[in-house]
DNA sequence: CGAGCAACCTGCATGC
DNA sequence: TGCATGCAGGTTGCTC
């Protein structure tokens, strides 16, 4: 159930494994996740070798000698570094088995995932070509939010999870930034202020960041079995607790649904 | 442009 | 214990 934290904390997991090793095989034991995985990619990608591994929005790229190989985790997603005579279970579609005797393991009980190969820009990728701005980077800006909002009356929640205009934000987090930036979720984005559109954007990089660092300590071992890589205890505000009192005000927070996702708020924090 | 909805698929919690 | 229902962290693509 990655959102783009739980992504880049996978990255960071997998990739001292990967790097500069030989992808000795690859296992498919389930084609048809959100879109089938291409028989190429077994053909075209064993025996390449891995030079980096990158991500972009919530695409983890594995870049090979050969081509690129593109993951996307979709709802229930996650991958693991196992040892590869660890016996496959239910839901593990996906082996990239390596030189060093290890695997890298993807699982997706729901199968909303994706593995693409391809053998050009992955950033140009049909599915990657029209992404947003990275929220983490300096590129993302209060002012280019601002301007980009000019005229739209769509509800700033739904806008700020719009993977054209910046991608990463998913439903937990835009919920918790909002809070953060004591902003209505049913505001339309038009409307926002210069003002306030830098408390958000402050607000969606400050929550972000400190989830992948959360992560970052949390995930000490990705090549155990146990436990749950890619996972890790959240520290949130609003997500999930409708009926709840807010931690700021004590007013009971609210649930609503928009564009048929739950949004949870304070009704008083948040105008 | 944007709202609303269906779709992809499985697991889990809840209520009867 | 079984069964029906509703919900879930994502994303695409359609209609109006």
């Amino acid at each position: 159930m990655p959102e783009l934290p739980e992504v880049e904390t996978s990255r960071r997991g997998i990739e001292p494994h990967l790097c500069n090793q030989k992808i000795t095989a690859i296992i498919v034991r389930n084609r048809q996740l959100r879109w089938p995985i291409s028989v190429r990619l077994q053909k075209e990608a064993t025996a390449s070798t891995i030079n980096a591994v990158r991500r972009r929005a919530k695409y983890l790229l594995i870049d090979t000698s050969q081509g690129c190989i593109i993951i996307h985790l979709g709802m229930s997603g996650s991958l693991r570094m196992i040892d590869n005579k660890v016996p496959a279970e239910k839901h593990d579609h996906v082996d990239i088995v390596l030189s060093s005797g290890q695997a890298l393991r993807l699982r997706d009980p729901r199968r909303f995932g994706a593995v693409f190969w391809t053998k050009n820009d992955p950033l140009k990728h049909l599915r990657l070509k029209d992404l947003g701005k990275e929220p983490l980077e300096d590129a993302l800006t209060a002012e280019w939010l601002y301007g980009q909002s000019r005229n739209r009356k769509r509800a700033i929640k739904s806008f700020i999870m719009d993977s054209k205009i910046v991608v990463g934000v998913g439903n937990i987090y835009a919920c918790e930034s909002l809070f953060l930036a004591g902003i209505h979720p049913n505001k339309p984005a038009g409307k926002l202020s210069m003002q306030r559109w830098e408390k958000l954007t402050h607000a969606i990089k400050d929550v972000l960041s400190k989830a992948i660092k959360q992560g970052g300590t949390t995930l000490k071992d990705f090549t155990r079995s146990d436990g749950q890589p890619g996972y890790f205890a959240r520290q949130l505000t609003v997500y999930g607790r409708e009926g709840k009192p807010c931690k700021k005000c004590g007013e009971t927070l609210k649930k609503i649904t928009q564009g048929q996702r739950s949004t949870f708020y304070c009704s008083q924090c948040q105008k």
